[in-house]
DNA sequence: CGTATTAACTTGTGTTTTGCAAGTTATACT
DNA sequence: AGTATAACTTGCAAAACACAAGTTAATACG
């Protein structure tokens, strides 16, 4: 039996707003969910695994349990079944937008020389 | 022997500036330094300790090493030996500064609810 | 100058978290 | 009713993290 994690359960290292922020989205994945949420506005599930970043579908299923229960997304019907009921950004979700807009700025100005791949939008 | 991550190394998971930016510093504790620096402009490797976070000695060597590799942090003294050489953001490092902004103020403003305790302050 | 301190790591070990592949369940279409 | 498939779960190996303890080498002190 895995070790459920939710809204309940965390300690927060600090009381700093940057730690406590990352004590929530200090990972690898959850940006991402909430990126491909602010460009296409509704994901199903399955469609959250087209991204390139091709996240697993254990973790995929994790990360949208935590971020519901954070409050930072939501299926769009809260009364259907979960199949082909997409996900969508909370306004605490949306309020995210300008944290990966410079998170975005940041890496295209800092990182090009490391990754000159890396491209021009959001 | 401990796998040795570096700047060469790293694969990075797609051509977007977000993923870029989180495959470099989506961990829980990199921009935890790039904070302590930023508040008090330069600091030993012991000085990050005092941080009420707390990070463990492994992890910080292993992340001041990663955020030398990628330029974002230097040596106060490069010519000197560690011992009372302080760390210091570089031009780089310091335009981390509205990620951070942004990601605190996200915090104080959707995180106060689950974290009561969280203060005003950066 | 020799010894003691201590800052800056390193190592070892156990516990979580991640990553990949495969399996399961249930909705909806025919 | 039967089949296809979206939405997960499960199992297991690999990597990251946490905590305690040990090592090294530069500086302070006698």
């Amino acid at each position: 039996m895995e070790k459920e994690l939710d809204s309940e359960t965390l300690d927060w290292r600090s009381v700093c707003p940057i730690a406590s922020g990352l004590d929530v989205l200090g990972d690898k994945w959850s940006l991402i969910i909430v990126r491909d949420l602010i460009q296409h506005g509704t994901r199903t599930y399955s469609e959250f695994g087209d991204s390139p970043e091709r996240i697993s579908t254990n973790i995929l299923a994790a990360r949208l349990k935590w971020l519901t229960s954070l409050g930072l997304i939501e299926h769009v019907d809260p009364e259907r079944a979960s199949r082909n009921n997409a996900y969508r950004l909370t306004a605490s979700g949306l309020a995210l937008r300008p944290v990966l807009e410079e998170l975005g700025r940041w890496s295209q100005n800092h990182l090009k020389a490391l990754h000159p791949d890396i491209v021009d939008i959001l």
